[in-house]
DNA sequence: GAACTTTTACCCACAATTCACCACTTTTAT
DNA sequence: ATAAAAGTGGTGAATTGTGGGTAAAAGTTC
């Protein structure tokens, strides 16, 4: 499972480096074989190529005459890019999701479970700042019980 | 369980000694294997890391289409960080953890049952005046009959 | 279709940072 | 008073992040 905030910096050729706590895990679960692909929340999002496959299916199982899930597909499924680690570690991220999401030079990489987001840093800081308003009223029933 | 607060400084390489009243426990518990992560009041969140795990599952499995509740999931998990004490007892509190609960030297760390809490000493004793406002029409109804 | 240009991927090397371990000082308890 | 434990700071070695350079692949133009 990924955790934890990462700041780190695409360089001049459009690469981040992934941090190293993080790549033998990478390793072992999909041999450096990532999937890319744009998020609603104007961040992307990184698979493990094999945690990605199960959301693929069921997305391309929805019916394509609904005009909201069909944007939804388009979104994921029409964004994603498949990328390889390099030696050094290193995912190489495509000039079309960059613009998508707004990535300049800083940036932050974010394990969230089975999965990381990327963010702009000043994107990721904002959307941290609203979390805290987070309030009992916001609290899902499934969530009923729950504490920190 | 624990209990008290104790005041204490991050040294100039962010890190910070439990102290030794706790590190039995803490050893048996988890063999220092701790979870830090930000809480909505702004403060730090310190866990066995068995006792995080349970709070990580639940909120991995909530939707990623509520908005609010995947602010919290960024929130938690997001910054969550696997810390190690080392041998005299420390663990180092990674600088975007320290910014977000703006942390300079002095801090103060709270037991809190199965957690701790790390304060900046300025906003913990200001969290603490303002509890002493708590007043009857405060109490929610799950303490009925509740008095001290 | 061939040659040239541009882009992409891969690999190597350096420099800064980080982490783990060690040593000293101070406090506390017997 | 002495000894053990706890707090504090320092050091060196290994790891990591970053940049550049080379070679192959793709694309374009004549």
């Amino acid at each position: 499972m990924f955790r934890g905030v990462t700041q780190l910096s695409l360089d001049a050729k459009g690469r981040i480096a992934i941090p190293a706590r993080y790549r033998g895990e990478l390793v072992s679960k999909c041999s450096g074989h990532l999937i890319v692909t744009a998020d609603p929340s104007k961040c992307l999002l990184v698979y493990p190529q094999p945690a990605w496959e199960p959301i693929e299916q069921r997305l391309n199982g929805l019916s394509s005459f609904n005009p909201k899930t069909r944007s939804l597909q388009r979104l994921l499924i029409g964004n994603a890019i498949d990328v390889e680690m390099d030696g050094a570690g290193r995912i190489l991220v495509s000039p079309p999701l960059r613009r998508f999401a707004g990535l300049s030079k800083d940036v932050v990489l974010v394990g969230q479970g089975e999965k990381f987001e990327l963010w702009d840093e000043g994107k990721w800081n904002q959307e941290i700042e609203d979390a805290l308003s987070f309030s009992e009223e916001d609290m899902p029933p499934e969530l009923n019980g729950f504490s920190l």
